[in-house]
DNA sequence: TTGTTTGCAAACCTTTTGCACGTTA
DNA sequence: TAACGTGCAAAAGGTTTGCAAACAA
């Protein structure tokens, strides 16, 4: 089956170890903030905003300022290890991008706001098929589904 | 041919005409701020951000608020005669969305900014094949494209 | 030591809201 | 006239930036 609903699991390419060594590369120095940034991020399945992203960290015990979380994810966001997405809420998410290519896109339900990824190979074939007709060198693509959950689709 | 990275022609379908015939069965008062909106965006081909409209009526001699740019689209969106979309430039654009359903997406160049319409009847086929195998009550989509655009490309 | 990273606070930008005034029905 | 629409200014987010202190190499 193409289509699932479900996430896959934490951390089974370790995103993180790849991370660490991108930036290492990048001549980048391991600073307590960013290193934070990218163990909380290597356990996500899904996207995070900046400020959940930072008040995670504050539960954990870190004292990150949310500038640095900016300042990690802009970099992260340059090497290409994070996938920003802006599902219309007026805040930006943020999600590993993994190396293999593998990712998924957001189901984002009108009346709640919940976010709920997704793979498609199908969607994902059309998408290769259409790249190479366009006259556009496509690096990566988004695709936000809007509607009802299943849960405010009951709820009427 | 089913791809064309060209918008389709000016207001072939009437969209101002339809929106204003909405709002009015809707129960919205005319005035003149909404009013040089509609016709602005029934203009339009593609997407522009609230600035931009609020710029282009004060070129045209009008002098609208944009406080009043944001309330005509907070309600044309309600009303669904707008599709925002949020390029992941922090900033939210706008279009008419046509009541045939006919729509584009867009390719946004990673480098300059400049983002282009695109309509692929293979990738909206995907879609709706797709949304009929989702618990997800799908209201409508999003497709957003990231890469280098020609110019951009051929200046390397 | 030297340049990078960080935290804090201030600045910036987009978007929303309060309010008095003008306008529509 | 009563309710709605508008413009302006202020407020409210989210994000970026300046700067001095802390830190990695």
């Amino acid at each position: 089956m193409a289509t699932t609903a479900h996430a896959h699991a934490h951390g089974t390419d370790d995103w993180g170890a790849h991370a660490r060594l991108t930036l290492e590369q990048a001549g980048y120095r391991s600073g307590a903030a960013r290193h934070a940034v990218v163990e909380l991020l290597a356990r996500q399945d899904c996207c995070l905003t900046a400020r959940e992203i930072a008040d995670r960290l504050h539960d954990e015990g870190s004292s990150i300022g949310l500038a640095s979380v900016y300042r990690a994810l802009e970099v992260l966001d340059e090497l290409r290890l994070v996938q920003r997405l802006d599902a219309g809420e007026g805040t930006a998410r943020f999600e590993p991008a993994h190396p293999s290519g593998e990712h998924h896109h957001h189901l984002v339900c009108d009346n709640c706001g919940v976010v709920t990824p997704f793979e498609d190979d199908g969607l994902e074939r059309a998408i290769q098929r259409l790249a190479r007709k366009l006259d556009y060198e496509v690096h990566g693509h988004d695709v936000v589904l809007r509607g009802a959950c299943p849960d405010c689709h009951a709820a009427r």
